[in-house]
DNA sequence: AACTCGGGGCA
DNA sequence: TGCCCAGAGTT
């Protein structure tokens, strides 16, 4: 496993990879990146911004995701996976925010794992995104990336990496670097075809190495 | 830990 | 066609 200091080495190369690495859901106040975060669970962010614009049109507060009927916020998300699961949710989440919340999204973790469709990685991006708080949240692109790289060990859950990244970056970097990773594998490192051949981090990569001696580059 | 949900994107 | 995708909930 790296080292605190290789890490942040690691994490250097990747910075300079993408130095402008950040969210990319389309959304101008913390409930918008609330349901925009909720409705990217396994989609593409595209995806999700292709829908959001006109949907944030109509739909501004809690109050209007309760009173529109499931069927027709459905509609409003249809081409978008899971989107039935995904409007109950969301209209489940307004009348919690409504009823315990004063109708505002909390700003705490803890708070925002209970409201429906809201998991772990969830709510560490709304904390940081919206409200600036250190998080980082492991999504699949982290996990993946850490592990192939050897931040953390293969057999480390989901739980497990995210507890070694916060111990290995100093916390005004998790942001940032949470963003940097998610670029990183999501254009660089992808899960299918990692571009190993052109990776600066090739050197320092065990996977990298396998990968392409497997493949006869190497 | 394994399974389910689901339409769009891409090879 | 077939496979994968910035996950979360249930069993």
């Amino acid at each position: 496993m790296l080292s605190k200091k290789q890490t942040i080495e690691v994490l250097d190369v990747i910075a300079e990879m993408y130095p402008n690495a950040e969210c990319e859901l389309t959304h101008s106040n913390p409930f918008e990146l609330l349901i925009a975060v909720v409705l990217s669970a396994q989609c593409t962010d595209a995806l999700v911004n292709k829908v959001t614009p006109g949907l944030f049109e109509k739909y501004k507060k809690p109050e209007d995701y309760i009173a529109a009927p499931l069927e027709e916020l459905e509609q409003d998300i249809r081409s978008i996976g899971l989107f039935r699961s995904k409007a109950k949710n969301i209209k489940k989440l307004s009348q919690s925010l409504i009823e315990q919340y004063n109708g505002e999204v909390p700003h705490e973790r803890d708070e925002l794992v209970k409201l429906a469709g809201v998991g772990r990685k969830t709510a560490n991006v709304v904390t940081s995104v919206a409200f600036g708080v250190p998080a980082i949240a492991v999504d699949t692109h982290v996990e993946r990336v850490s592990k192939r790289l050897g931040i953390c060990r293969w057999k480390d859950n989901v739980r497990e990496v995210e507890e070694t990244l916060m111990k290995k970056i100093p916390v005004d970097l998790w942001s940032d670097s949470h963003h940097r990773l998610i670029f990183f594998g999501r254009y660089h490192c992808k899960a299918q075809s990692p571009r190993c051949e052109t990776c600066p981090l090739l050197e320092r990569c065990r996977e990298g190495k396998k990968r392409l001696k497997a493949k006869g580059l190497l």
